[in-house]
DNA sequence: TCCGGAAACTAACGTACCTTCGTTTCCAGC
DNA sequence: GCTGGAAACGAAGGTACGTTAGTTTCCGGA
């Protein structure tokens, strides 16, 4: 045997892709090896190097296109919002929320595998998590400048903020008692009520 | 060479936890070896054996111990404080955010090493963490039902609050710009005012 | 003081892992 | 229709891991 009918590169390369999301988010990248990727992939272990350089470079891969999405997909987000602070403070707030819980296996990885990568890619990658973080405390500091928001301290309220935000993906599961749209409510009011001036 | 002169079995078993706790955190479960953790010891690999069962078991122990601390800390602060509601809340909380700054090693990996455990031992630690979210709601519904507090949702403002006090041991280090006393009243103001009724 | 067991050592077993190699078959552009 | 490269295969190398076995030395209670 060799070659399989119906091969496609791009069509395996996304199973391996989406297999090893699958995988890590459920036994950590740590536990997961390939031959269980392959498995699910439906291809042999050696196949896989087809298509990635190695393990490493798979889960470091992964993350930099989920932390570009996730930054993209933010700008968006705010540049869909009025200019008012508070509107783009929700619309940052809902995107972060809506976002954590549709890809919450990749948001769960970006968050807890850090630790498997190397010392650059791990630099790399912190340093676009920085960015977003940064992109918050931004608003924060703007909504106390123009007196709209009280807040003790912006670097520790910011990152409570995005910690309440992101558990949301450690428990929510689609077609649970809550849809998305009262999820994304609910967290709303919880954050801005932390912080709106009395 | 055997036995070593000065050895003694209490203190090598605690220095085994000790040592897993460094290195579990640093790099998860399945990422440490039994070479390293012994070599963290100062003993062979195979001496490890005369103090723990394996390597499962070695997590297992450490997580339920880690949980029954956490759950009778938490009951010994709550009898501590006021009978009022706000009182037993705040203690809820303060304790909570001191115990995570302090114990950030335990709680990281109770929080995040599940995944690595057995059914059986997963089993056991969810239901006291159960239990112990289950103390926070049952505060929550006292306040509602007193007319303390506003709440839109019991169960998902509970998990909100826990995600954003739990999020301080992803990042606090002793000796940094707050201290723990801050840290506990700027988070326990956060929380509070996303629950108080206004 | 003596002796049983505790606690360390060295050596090694079997397995499982990531990765490489060489080969074979299929797809796609000319 | 040919042909070069893409994409799969089977087999295996080399390492590292958890664990066991057997042995040796030291501590503490009688």
């Amino acid at each position: 045997m060799a070659r399989i009918t119906g091969s496609n590169g791009a069509r395996t390369a996304a199973a391996i892709r989406r297999a090893a999301l699958k995988l890590i988010y459920r036994q950590g990248f740590a536990a997961m090896n390939l031959r269980d990727l392959a498995a699910e992939v439906g291809i042999q272990p050696s196949s896989l190097y087809n298509h990635i350089p190695g393990k490493q470079a798979l889960l470091s891969d992964m993350m930099r296109e989920h932390m570009e999405v996730l930054l993209d997909s933010t700008e968006a987000a705010l540049a869909a919002a009025g200019p008012a602070l508070m509107d783009r403070l929700r619309a940052f707030i809902g995107h972060h929320v809506l976002y954590h819980m549709e890809r919450r296996q990749e948001v769960y990885i970006a968050n807890f595998e850090l630790r498997a990568l190397d010392p650059a890619s791990r630099a790399r990658i912190v340093a676009l998590r920085n960015g977003y973080e940064a992109r918050l405390m931004g608003l924060l500091e703007e909504g106390v400048a123009l007196g709209e928001l009280e807040v003790a301290d912006i670097r520790v309220t910011a990152f409570a903020m995005l910690a309440m935000l992101t558990g949301i993906c450690t428990w929510y599961r689609p077609g649970g008692r809550l849809g998305k749209a009262e999820l994304v409510q609910l967290h709303t009011e919880l954050a801005l009520n932390g912080i709106r001036r009395r």
